[in-house]
DNA sequence: CGCATAACTTACATTTATGTTAGTACTATA
DNA sequence: TATAGTACTAACATAAATGTAAGTTATGCG
């Protein structure tokens, strides 16, 4: 018989409750999300747009990255009644909150990567 | 035939390469990282304080996460030539001049966390 | 009609991260 | 001689993240 809930998940719910820097880091640490999140701190963008800025991800995958950005409250998603449609993505109020944690964390690449 | 790379670890790279933001995020992101990271703030520890403080971490999983840590310049470990052994974990200075940052994620994540 | 466009979704496949269990080396001490 | 303590390693197993390729919807335009 399986295990109702895996050890991996019960760890994570664990320790992002234990540990603020470990919720943090749950949110803002997909592959894309940084590189989505740097995007919309200059503004509302659309999602085109987000993919010729990223021409490596995948459409599946800039899209799941969104949704949890979503989903998380950090972004939001605006459709435009338009044909062909057109979607903008934004920070949220939480989002633009995060500002000063996304600047922190790429002035220290910046100054710190080989 | 192979691909002689993933496409996953070369996305990696070039965010990585591109994204200070992603790098810092890299380097401190895995699952027990930021409680390792936390607790060495405060000072050298053992190993087997360290796991005391994280009862729910396996041996393995602990190891190979100070081993990434080790090896990407942020902790350093010490052996004592003692029997039975004794082993110190400590910040490296990059280790030291992360503290900000990660103050900074902890805060956010303590303010912000449901 | 047939094609183009934007923003997706679906089904499938692979890679990476994380976890489990048991065992090891060394020696002081009982 | 047997046991305990410390810091691991090895072999195996599972879960989660990421990637690929093709299809979908809706409509304006030639």
């Amino acid at each position: 018989m399986r295990k109702s809930s895996s050890t991996n998940l019960e760890n994570e719910l664990l320790i992002n409750g234990n540990c603020g820097m470990a919720y943090t880091l749950d949110l803002i640490g997909g592959r894309w999300k940084p590189s989505i999140l740097y995007k919309l701190l200059k503004g509302s963008t659309r999602y085109s747009q987000l993919r010729k800025t990223m021409p490596a991800v995948s459409e599946r995958i800039l899209i799941l990255q969104l949704r949890e950005l979503e989903s998380d409250g950090v972004i939001s998603r605006t459709v435009f009644p338009e044909v062909p449609p057109r979607v903008e993505y934004q920070l949220t109020d939480l989002g633009k909150s995060l500002e000063p944690v996304l600047r922190v964390l790429s002035d220290w690449g910046d100054a710190n990567r080989v």
